[in-house]
DNA sequence: CGGACAGTTGACCTATTTCAAATGTGGTGG
DNA sequence: CCACCACATTTGAAATAGGTCAACTGTCCG
């Protein structure tokens, strides 16, 4: 059912996982053939609500995409930030319903994975569901990075952290360098991943910018100093866990 | 091996997972076999270290312990919180080694689980390998409703949601009820999971008690407005994941 | 061309931090 | 049993990072 199209998309998830463990022929053959029914989000919208019952997990082929939790008073937390080759809610399979929405911050398409399909991944072939289990543990270290920053750490520290960890995660797929990457987000948008207001954001970039860091400008991140926004954010790539190990 | 009372401590843990799913017979003498040494932990001693090689996941008995992370300027960030019955690093299994500390904030002893009786699981109790997967989706989703803190939350707000979340979870093993429980942590261990300075929780837990709702002192909650706590935290145990599904 | 946002800036405000000092408190050695 | 020490708690006063409010500008799209 999937176009070539698709089918190159799912190399990108394919990717990200080989840079943890070897995944064999026979392996990314059952991946490939778990994945069903692709769908398109436009930018802006939710597409899974917080304890909404799910029977599939999603995987987000191009785009990017958010988790949010957002309060009574409507204050917004990002939770994480998913690029191209993530799965959106492989918890979802161990939770049945989230505890937070997903949106698209961008056009974006999808890949569902039903339930079942995981099911029988994890009683037919228990490697490729450590594999999988590793996904979700991942995610959980790089929450833990992020309540490391909204606890600790200042504005600029923040943001710059925010961005070494969005060099690094794009990078496994090529979408980014040490000179920059594309990064279709508002300033609200970042606001909402650093737990600060609109405003701030806006004069902590111009404060970046003043030092030489970095930019951010039409949707792009221009990093002019890699290693100097590396110190100030004090960023440590261990919590993504990029070495590759028996699972 | 495991003398009775260890085995009674066990049944701690089994109670937080059969609050979640349904436990075969068989399933927990799998898990009791698990199991193996048994080690004490002094108060404030680091017991596992970010970077460490793991070989085995570590079951909480009893005492309190948490996961922190610290930057290089001496500032801890507590990323949870563990009590009796919680595994401390199920996550080890899947991630070899930690991004974070876990340390002892109470005199503790804890009881190993070699993460080659874990990779068994997987291969031959699919079910039970689902279930634990679960537990640490289950920590993902607290550590999300932190990073909602600590984004999001006002000081009191902060503190007031920690104690709901602590209230629901000790609740599960009978260590908590409305009236309040036992909590040995020191106002600078809660500064350090709500990202506050140990001043500003002092005065925020003064105003808590002027307000009526809650009082914490010699390291014991007492819970005056468990409602009103719950109101002004927002809590929602939604989270938690408390109803039993089939995992 | 107009309307809805996204970004920018200034002035002012406040929640929380910082610094400093005083007051418990529990455990230990003599 | 007391003296003492290391911490934990408490409080006040001053400082500040980041928030709020408000206005103006840019930009994209229909």
């Amino acid at each position: 059912m999937l176009v070539r199209n698709e089918r190159a998309m799912i190399d990108r998830h394919l990717a990200k996982l080989r840079a943890r463990d070897t995944i064999s022929a026979e392996e990314e053959a059952v991946i490939r053939q778990s994945f069903g029914e692709v769908r398109v989000v436009p930018a802006g919208t939710t597409c899974i609500r917080a304890g909404e019952r799910l029977t599939f997990s999603t995987l987000l082929l191009d785009g990017f995409m958010c988790r949010y939790k957002d309060l009574p008073g409507g204050e917004r937390q990002i939770t994480e930030v998913h690029t191209a080759g993530d799965f959106l809610d492989l918890h979802s399979f161990s939770l049945k319903q989230l505890d937070h929405n997903i949106m698209a911050l961008t056009a974006s398409r999808v890949v569902l994975m039903p339930h079942t399909a995981l099911t029988a991944i994890t009683e037919h072939h228990p490697h490729l569901a450590r594999v999988y289990w590793f996904l979700t543990a991942l995610d959980a270290a790089i929450h833990r990075e992020w309540v490391l920053s909204l606890g600790r750490r200042t504005a600029i520290e923040r943001i710059a952290h925010l961005v070494c960890e969005l060099r690094v995660r794009l990078g496994l797929v090529d979408q980014a360098d040490d000179s920059g990457f594309d990064l279709p987000l508002t300033q609200t948008d970042l606001s909402d991943c650093t737990g600060l207001t609109p405003v701030h954001v806006n004069r902590t970039l111009r404060d970046l910018r003043e030092r030489g860091l970095m930019e951010f400008r039409s949707k792009r991140v221009t990093i002019h100093d890699m290693a100097g926004l590396i110190a100030l954010a004090e960023f440590d790539d261990n919590y993504l866990y990029l070495r590759r190990e028996a699972r």
